[in-house]
RNA sequence: GCCCGAGUGGCGGAACUGGUAUACGCGCACGACUUAAAAUCGUGUCUCGUAAGGGAUGUGGGUUCGAUUCCCACCUCGGGCACCA
């Protein structure tokens, strides 16, 4: 490892002084914006380190182009530092959360700058300080209080509402709401208590208090998401941090009311340039599907069961109705069962069984029939049985389903078991191995026999009185974590039960200091345990991790604005994230919430776009530490040049030499470097090099870039001389990947300024066209000869030419012609 | 089960909107320089064949003058969702 070309930890250290001393890449406030950003990272379990330098490269390449262009570029950094990761990784080294976020801080900025990451640091910004938080508090009171006003299709301020329920009670308005809400009039609403108009506020508000039954986690003493939760070796949930048991729990809750932006979620995805992968991901989550909404009445009763199917086409093979154990009708319907005890220990059953045990699918469906009650199916007036049975969820649609055991397979394993009436009612292909095919004709259906599911489905649905709808498998976010390190919630509850919130002015509310900041193991946050805040009334719960990190992008316009998030100015000039990168981990998650946010923000008009990130490159996992050995210019190049960007490739220490030896090529091609004009072969390929390396970094095909310009060093070596200019062209595309070296070698040359400043190369037209070109002959698809044209030969001269070629006579000898094709600049094709 | 995506040398991978498949790099072999080694440089490197030529982009079909690229079926791998009615 002696005798290197270069000194790489010398020069790479140098300049990583000079840069920082000169502010070489500090962001301007001016000119034509490029906003690049990576996602910002937060500390880990065994602490905050660079693990995939790959991300942070690839969008400082591209960072470091656009930058040369003229581009006035925003590419910054910071921690998103509050959350489960850095309190457990206080909890294991009994320190402060402060302080292991500071510590944290501290390695992974140095392993960054290592790197030569052109980051401007002026722009930082921290999640878990009092200053950026007051503003995470802030946007949390927009949200509290607003509502989705479903027929303008937008969030509104809640005194809105509140003098719209004034008008005429909420009869008439269209909003989203909770499932339960009541119907009341403007009379009615004067005379709710303040108590009670704080409760049906509670149903419109977008960041809302409700119960719900959620993971708990006794251990950690949280509440955890579904995706913080993974199947130990027995199956049984745990948490996916430190596999503690996790068991169902009904708490009290904040949420967001994503729910209401979920079409617009779908929707914005058609603009944006994200990976199909990705958006793919979001669509599932989503889950929109169309079906009908159609009410099965109750025989001698005046509520009715409201179903939900994609199939209305199938209603006359419905023979039985199933609802969800939780399905409030069930409460109501109480006094006519006549198995009520049956009934009720099924329902008990249910709530000790966890999510996991409820919805594995190779599990044996369970049941009890609500004898006493009969429904009436709306298509032919049959009287059917009412079920219920935990296949149902709840939480889906209306909470009840028409089950056609003909055409569903759940439907019929169920009917099968308790032996239930199958009926069929559309022709399906019945030698098919599939009886649940989407599509058929209708038969045993009345006047809709003969008829195409498709028809059918709009048709019968107007037939029964029901209603086409839409729904989402996407549920309400939980925005509350029983925890010490996060943001706390600016909200009080008085000893009535009466909520106010704090006032912008006395906002950020700090997190107090605690004694400990451990588990109560209670439920309660440990802020329950803090006296003077529970004395004020504060909210215990404090706000999850995803708070902090759905509106960073947006400080960073103007990270030290005390009197806004940051100034129309600011918003208006950057407007929103033209390139992002970052793990693919965050699909349903992080990048979800953001948009969430963005758009109501949008809304409320604090900010110009709805969608904050226009492109999105995903990065994957991969090692690092390759810098002392061959240095950062080397690990750069080799990152980039491996392979596709959003392909995760396992790491190979053997194949980085190459890297390095090309950049001591680059090194030793000085010595040829001369102040004159270079050959017109050299000028050529150095401007056809240039054109590839610009379309290449624009379109994030690093590797493809690389790969070009290794190729014009190995062409360049045999040439005997290089003009400077020309050089210096080589270096300048170069310098975004190898941003130490070049900047040695381009000083070294007499300039006076750092290449990151200079001005991105132009390729010349002119110099990109071959006089004499080589292409190829085939004779009926097979390549025979290769032939030399000029570039102003006719079309006519070039076929002539191909066919009197020695090599293509032979093939075409006593032959006749019937078609020569000649595709410009490539092949000529010769049909006999 | 459903929905995406991908299969190219010993390895990472390239091939623009259908136009000379295997660029570039690693590895390997041989050679040059050297007392020697390292480093560096040069030559070769899909496969069968002495050659002329033939065959190969997961498998089998199809469209086309021409297919890694488009269409159909199947196989394998990766990812997402999962009792969502």
């Amino acid at each position: 490892m002696k005798m290197k070309n270069y000194d790489h930890t010398k020069i790479e250290k140098k300049w990583q002084k000079e840069w920082d001393k000169n502010e070489v890449y500090k962001t301007q406030n001016k000119g034509k914006k490029m906003y690049v950003l990576d996602m910002f990272p937060y500390p880990s379990g065994v602490g905050l380190h660079v693990g995939h330098p790959r991300g942070y490269i690839g969008s400082d390449v591209y960072t470091r182009m656009k930058r040369m262009e003229g581009f006035n570029v925003l590419h910054p950094m910071g921690y998103d530092a509050f959350g489960l990761p850095a309190e457990q990784y206080a909890l294991q080294h009994k320190i402060h959360p402060r302080k292991a976020v500071e510590v944290n801080v501290k390695t992974f900025e140095r392993q960054l700058s290592i790197m030569g990451i052109s980051y401007d640091w002026t722009r930082k910004v921290n999640t878990t300080d009092p200053k950026y938080y007051k503003w995470t508090q802030w946007i949390f009171l927009q949200i509290f209080n607003s509502w989705y006003d479903k027929s303008k299709n937008k969030a509104r301020p809640i005194l809105e509402l509140e003098s719209l329920f004034e008008k005429s009670g909420n009869i008439k308005v269209n909003a989203v709401c909770d499932f339960d809400t009541k119907i009341f009039t403007a009379k009615e609403w004067c005379l709710f208590s303040k108590i009670e108009k704080q409760n049906v506020l509670m149903k419109y508000r977008l960041a809302y208090e409700g119960h719900s039954e959620v993971n708990w986690c006794e251990e950690m003493g949280t509440v955890l998401a579904n995706d913080e939760i993974v199947n130990d070796t027995n199956g049984n949930p745990v948490s996916e941090r430190g596999g503690f048991p996790v068991v169902k729990k009904s708490m009290r809750q904040w949420f967001m009311r994503i729910t209401a932006y979920a079409n617009r979620l779908l929707a914005g995805l058609d603009g944006l340039e994200w990976s199909d992968h990705i958006k793919e991901i979001q669509k599932n989550w989503i889950g929109k599907s169309e079906g009908s909404e159609i009410e099965f009445r109750i025989k001698n009763y005046e509520l009715g069961i409201k179903i939900f199917t994609t199939r209305a086409d199938t209603i006359f093979g419905a023979t039985y109705v199933v609802l969800a154990p939780e399905q409030p009708l069930v409460k109501n319907l109480e006094s006519r069962i006549t198995n009520l005890d049956e009934v009720n220990k099924y329902i008990n059953s249910i709530k000790n069984k966890t999510d996991e045990d409820r919805t594995k699918s190779d599990k044996e469906k369970t049941g009890v029939e609500l004898k006493g009650i009969k429904a009436i199916n709306p298509a032919n007036g049959e009287e059917v049985s009412v079920w219920i049975a935990d296949y149902v969820l709840a939480t889906y649609g209306t909470g009840a389903v028409m089950a056609v055991p003909a055409h569903d397979e759940r439907d019929y394993e169920f009917a099968n078991k308790y032996d239930l009436p199958i009926k069929n009612v559309v022709n399906n292909n019945l030698d098919s191995k599939n009886p649940y095919l989407d599509d058929g004709i209708l038969i045993n259906s009345d006047n809709f026999s003969g008829m195409t599911s498709e028809e059918a489905r709009v048709k019968i649905t107007e037939f029964v009185s029901g209603k086409i709808v839409t729904k989402y498998k996407m549920r309400d976010a939980i925005f509350a974590r029983q925890r010490y390190w996060g943001e706390p919630i600016p909200l009080k509850h008085n000893s009535e039960g009466i909520i106010t919130q704090l006032k912008e002015k006395d906002l950020p509310l700090e997190l107090p200091n605690v004694k400990s900041y451990e588990s109560t193991g209670t439920g309660e946050s440990p802020l329950a345990g803090v006296k003077s805040w529970v004395k004020e009334g504060y909210e215990t719960n404090t706000m999850p991790g995803w708070a902090g990190s759905s509106w960073y992008f947006l400080r960073y316009m103007d990270p030290q604005n005390s009197k806004a998030f940051a100034s129309k100015k600011a918003i208006d000039y950057w407007k929103d994230v033209d390139v992002y990168v970052g793990g693919q981990e965050h699909a349903t998650g992080h990048l979800l919430y953001s948009r969430f946010w963005n758009n109501f923000l949008f809304d409320l008009g604090h900010v110009p776009t709805r969608e904050p990130f226009k492109k999105l490159r995903n990065n994957v996992v991969n090692p690092d530490d390759i810098v002392n050995n061959y240095g950062a210019d080397t690990l750069r190049i080799y990152e980039m040049f491996m392979g596709p960007f959003e392909q995760s490739l396992p790491w190979s220490t053997e194949s980085i030499i190459g890297s390095r030896r090309f950049i001591d090529r680059v090194y030793r091609l000085q010595s040829k470097i001369v102040d004159k004009k270079s050959s017109i072969d050299v000028e050529k390929i150095i401007h056809k090099t240039l054109k590839k390396v610009t379309e290449d970094i624009e379109d994030f095909a690093f590797n493809t870039a690389v790969s070009s310009m290794m190729i014009l060093v190995n062409e360049l070596e045999k040439s005997e001389s290089i003009g400077k200019k020309d050089f210096k062209i080589l270096l300048q595309m170069l310098a975004p990947f190898a941003p130490h070296i070049t900047e040695e070698i381009w000083i070294d040359l007499g300039e006076k300024k750092s290449i990151h400043k200079s001005i991105w190369p132009k390729w010349d037209k002119n110099k990109i066209v071959d006089e004499l070109l080589k292409i190829a002959v085939q004779v009926n698809g097979k390549v025979r000869t290769e032939i030399m044209i000029s570039k102003d030969m006719t079309d006519e001269e070039i076929k002539e030419m191909a066919t009197k070629d020695k090599n293509v006579e032979v093939w075409i000898e006593g032959k006749e012609i019937k078609r020569i094709i000649y595709v410009p600049n490539r092949i000529v094709n010769i049909v006999v």
